[in-house]
DNA sequence: GGGCATACTTAGCATAAAAACC
DNA sequence: GGTTTTTATGCTAAGTATGCCC
């Protein structure tokens, strides 16, 4: 069984994964256009698999004895669960356990932990006038809460945890200290905003808030509005039918949308062009309406010129210039991208609202090519705490409602109009508000680790169930652990691109052989994820998950859904059930976070240098991103880059083999003189060959590495799915230095880590 | 149990900035 | 020091998950 679960199985096929994208993308157009024209049918087939008709279907399979089975039982027990219950349980459940179990002492003991430091109270009111209440508080109901357990334990474990504790308690834990750093980032924030503060907040040994609570204070400066349009000069003109034509400034601005895009295959794309031409004839005068009838007799060339010239003028620009707007940049930063959030002054992410332009959806989206309207203050909801300092919105202007809503992380929404979805400000990835949320989520996936053998044997076990929607449910939940699946929520079908995941996928998506390649039960999996990005895989799977593959694929068309009686939504039910916290994406963590720990043990080696043990990192962290699929566009420039380390990489060799033959007569030399100096001449020479073989080495290293990330993408997974705590723990016993794997921003986003994994950290 | 709304994470690509190269 | 190549960052689309209402 254990087998079973080992990643690499699953990529028997992983070489052909990679190819003929664009071949394929054809074929899911036509896929598509057949999924659409069956919607109507399919529709009425889902509703003749589900409910009511539920026997009508099992009853097709009463042959064999499991069929048998299946009609007895199936859709009884379908019912809905007792949802007040299940609510109630959860939200006990969440009290009782929060992020600090103990397996977190551990880390806390490790020798990385800081020393600790007792903050002193700002005086008064600084810089931004933030009322003296800001500090964090502990909730009195809270004392229950095992944050202060895990205190309460670090303070047993470490002599300097203890004094400061001590301190704390002379506080009455009431009032968190406002750390130094803060102060003086503060205080000399504009000044000196490069400067790296002397020390940073730690909010990895602070208690966390609970029930809901986001934040008590928050104040910022609202966001940075797109700048307005600037019409075109006089001399930028645009035809329509080879004539001259001026536009009015709002049919202007949407044509040099379009005109800005012109080198991209989005604007040769028919529904591209279809969506663009009726928005923009929307923002059209009637007069413009109606001389401009044909996108094709229109031409953008000269804006299109005039853009590029722009852009080229920019990269021309002087020294000076540059200088000039890096520094109204840096000023803008300051202003607007940090906010003030419980005493800590924190970075926004995303702190300037997404400025107008034509909508690019990812694949085959419906909706690409359309307008992307202008968003004005009368769209923005600020949210901020009522004693805060609020926003301004810009003079004459209103903002569409502010609101105090402290159970939500984000400062600023706004209703966006191609989808109707809802955007947001939210703080960056080095914010503790993110911070305790991405070390909470491999908690979760650590807690999973612990039980993921019973879930395996229970799965299994559902394979064999009567009912059909658990048969269903524990394939599915089989292909999400084994394969690293997304859950596949439902979409609204023609508002986006055809993509599944795995409650999603359809008939049309998976290839039954009893036999390939030499090998017993074989799935081949072909369907566009996320982002429009292929998954194919051949898959062996274990008698019992075929079989049923073949059962839920009888009588179905191929647009039918694989998965007729399940969601995510059931799912997560029912994984919930299984263990507090667990959702389908909790295996996507653990998978990827396991399969990197084995892959580092098995690959790092002792003797090797620093350039091959990265080298091993990167093919651990390359394991992770084939399972999860995370692809990427080989770069435009792939090819000849590759010929470039190539080249250098022969000239390197050329320069070994000279300093051999110099290291050679050097030799020759000293048997004969046996002097100092010809010793020194034939070490000297020695030395520069050891030189030469390891910038060898690394170049090799650099090409395998490079020619082997062609078409993946290590940064998603190491961003979002690698428990950082393991590569710091892997650099620790390495002695790599942690810059090596993580950049400056990387670094900043997992400073919590970095600062509690020892070499011992075991995910 | 569907439908919708909301909030938040995950994702690849484009572009800016930095580093390497000549 | 200018140009090219590589890496980092910014941007925003596209997912997951959950709550609420009927």
């Amino acid at each position: 069984m254990s087998g079973d679960y080992s990643h690499n199985d699953s990529q028997i096929d992983s070489g052909s994964r990679y190819n003929d994208s664009h071949k394929h993308k054809e074929k899911y157009k036509e896929k598509e256009h057949k999924h659409k024209e069956h919607k109507k049918d399919k529709d009425r087939d889902k509703s003749k698999y589900s409910n009511s008709e539920h026997k009508d279907y099992s009853e097709k399979k009463h042959k064999d004895k499991e069929k048998e089975r299946l009609k007895h039982k199936d859709g009884s027990s379908d019912k809905p669960k007792d949802k007040y219950k299940d609510k109630e349980k959860r939200k006990e459940e969440k009290v009782s356990h929060s992020l600090y179990d103990g397996r977190l002492k551990k880390e806390k003991e490790n020798g990385f932990a800081s020393p600790l430091h007792v903050k002193s109270e700002p005086e008064s009111d600084d810089f931004y006038l933030s009322p003296k209440s800001l500090k964090r508080e502990r909730d009195d109901d809270d004392s229950e809460y095992k944050p202060k357990k895990m205190k309460v334990e670090n303070e047993d474990k470490s002599e300097k945890k203890a004094k400061k504790r001590k301190q704390e308690d002379g506080k009455n834990t009431k009032t968190k200290k406002k750390t130094k750093d803060k102060k003086g980032e503060v205080a000399d924030g504009k000044k000196k905003a490069k400067k790296e503060p002397e020390e940073k907040w730690k909010w990895w040994e602070e208690e966390r808030y609970t029930d809901g609570v986001k934040w008590k204070f928050l104040e910022h400066k609202g966001p940075v509005f797109a700048p307005p349009y600037e019409p075109l000069p006089e001399h930028v003109r645009f035809y329509y039918d080879g004539k001259p034509m001026r536009l009015s400034p709002e049919a202007e601005e949407v044509a040099t949308f379009f005109a800005k895009m012109l080198d991209h295959e989005y604007t040769t794309k028919d529904v591209f062009r279809k969506n663009f031409f009726k928005d923009w004839r929307k923002e059209m005068t009637s007069e413009e309406k109606g001389k401009i009838t044909d996108l094709n007799k229109c031409n953008f060339t000269e804006m299109h010129e005039y853009f590029k010239a722009q852009s080229e003028a920019r990269k021309q620009m002087s020294k000076e210039e540059k200088q000039k707007i890096k520094e109204e940049n840096e000023r803008i930063l300051q202003e607007y991208g940090f906010c003030i959030m419980d005493n800590h002054r924190e970075r926004i992410a995303n702190f300037r609202i997404e400025p107008p332009g034509l909508f690019r959806g990812r694949g085959d989206h419906p909706k690409m090519g359309m307008l992307k309207r202008r968003i004005r203050p009368e769209d923005i909801i600020i949210n901020c705490s009522k004693d805060s300092k609020q926003p301004k919105p810009p003079p004459g202007t209103k903002w569409k409602e502010v609101r105090h809503d402290n159970k939500v992380t984000w400062l600023v929404s706004w209703t966006e109009n191609i989808q109707g979805s809802i955007k947001y400000i939210m703080l960056n990835p080095s914010s503790r508000i993110k911070g305790e949320k991405d070390w909470q989520k491999y908690e979760t996936a650590r807690r999973l680790k612990s039980c993921v053998d019973r879930l395996r044997a229970q799965y299994r076990e559902d394979w064999k169930s009567k009912e059909m929607k658990i048969r269903q449910r524990a394939v599915a939940l089989y292909f999400i652990d084994k394969l690293a699946l997304r859950a596949g929520n439902e979409k609204e079908e023609g508002e986006t691109a055809d993509t599944v995941g795995c409650c999603s996928l359809r008939v049309e998506h998976i290839t039954l052989h009893p036999e390939k390649d030499g090998q017993e039960f074989v799935v081949e999996f072909d369907f566009l994820g996320k982002d429009s990005i292929r998954y194919y895989n051949k898959v062996p799977v274990e008698k019992r998950v075929f079989k049923n593959l073949q059962l839920f694929m009888e009588n179905k068309q191929p647009e039918d859904d694989l998965f007729d009686r399940l969601n995510t939504t059931i799912l997560n039910k029912h994984l919930q059930e299984l263990m507090d916290g667990l959702t389908a994406k909790v295996f996507r963590t653990y998978n990827a976070s396991i399969t990197l720990q084995q892959q580092l043990k098995e690959l790092t080696t002792a003797d090797e240098n620093i350039p091959a043990k990265i080298l091993s990192y990167n093919r651990a962290n390359r394991a992770v991103a084939i399972l999860c699929n995370h692809q990427r566009a080989p770069p435009k420039t792939f090819e000849k880059s590759m010929q470039n380390l190539q080249t250098k990489i022969d000239a390197k060799k050329e320069q070994l083999a000279d300093a051999k033959r110099q290291l050679k007569s050097a030799k020759a030399d000293h048997r004969v003189c046996k002097d100092e100096k010809s010793k020194k001449a034939m070490e000297a020479k020695k030395k520069a060959v050891q030189r030469i073989e390891e910038q060898l080495m690394k170049l090799e290293v650099q090409a395998t590495d490079r020619e082997e990330n062609k078409q993946i993408a290590l940064g998603t997974s190491k961003l979002n799915y690698l428990d950082p705590r393991i590569s710091v723990a892997w650099c620790k016993k390495w002695g790599v230095p942690i810059e090596k794997i993580y950049n400056k921003t990387q670094r900043e986003k997992f400073a919590w880590a970095i600062d509690m994994a020892d070499e011992d950290f075991e995910f």
